[in-house]
DNA sequence: CGCTATCCCATGTTATCCCATATATATCCA
DNA sequence: TGGATATATATGGGATAACATGGGATAGCG
């Protein structure tokens, strides 16, 4: 099952390249695209992305729907219809599209942030932003990791 | 296993020809048929397209129905009935007939939306409208896509 | 014969391939 | 232990192939 973990900080050329973390590709490959899948958030100025095989279980999902149903239809349209593939090189780069540059913000460095089966793209600044807020919010919500779980890393 | 994903936009030529964006190709090309299987949504203003393997799980899924039954009756002529087999020249291009071409509104750029196992083929302008319903229509109905390969949706 | 579709080739743009280099980490042997 | 050599990863850039698109030539069909 793919884990992404950690965090990893890489350029983006001028030819809109930039490499998949060597340790994010290791989960990758074993499937029949040798690529990743990306979505644009739509909670944050970020990309999200997972394993083609995990479009391909959720292909199979949406059979489990009435073939031309109004859910099916809209389901379908929202998640597939806004998703990219993209493959990598041998050096495995990708080449992201300009919309989702612009999207995202990627100047000219992407940090790339694993979150288990998925993982997201940020803008450097953006994403300390992001962190900060998320900490802020912990904060004085008094937030707490239920029991049962790990503990503080 | 077949995915469509992602959408293009591409122009139709004056001789009313559009490329089919070549990584849906590739998803078609271990097919008898060299070419695409089309016909009119019944519930939108643009066309769907399949695999021509798919078809044939259509019509596997269409005898669920008792055989004279009016439901099977109307879809079988629906679907079977309306569909338009397009087989693509050398360079990946189909001839859109003018039926379709009016039904759906394709004046001079055709997107092609990818649904998984289907897709469909917009006007530009007409889809983004039916883009930002589709996703709306997610969110307000907080619609999920199933767990597991089970029954329930 | 006239219309239209199919085939074939040309073109510009862009992505992909491939190799070179840098840097860091790991490995090995004296 | 030290120092030199390997391995993996990230990055840069030139050569090449793929793709979308235009248009002419040919073949089929009415």
């Amino acid at each position: 099952m793919t884990l992404f973990l950690s965090t990893f900080t890489n350029k983006v050329d001028k030819k809109g390249r930039v490499s998949v973390p060597a340790s994010f590709r290791a989960e990758l490959t074993d499937q029949s695209f040798q690529g990743i899948v990306l979505f644009r958030s739509n909670v944050h100025a970020c990309l999200e992305g997972f394993a083609y095989s995990y479009m391909q279980e959720i292909g199979a999902r949406l059979d489990d729907f009435d073939l031309f149903s109004a859910e099916q239809d809209d389901l379908a349209t929202a998640i597939f219809g806004d998703a990219v593939q993209l493959p990598w090189d041998g050096d495995g780069r990708v080449m992201l599209p300009t919309e989702l540059v612009e999207f995202s913000e990627l100047n000219e460095k992407a940090t790339f942030v694993g979150m288990g089966r998925k993982f997201q793209i940020w803008s450097p600044s953006v994403f300390e932003a992001r962190r900060e807020s998320a900490r802020q919010s912990v904060k004085s919500k008094n937030m707490t990791i239920p029991k049962g779980s790990g503990g503080d890393k």
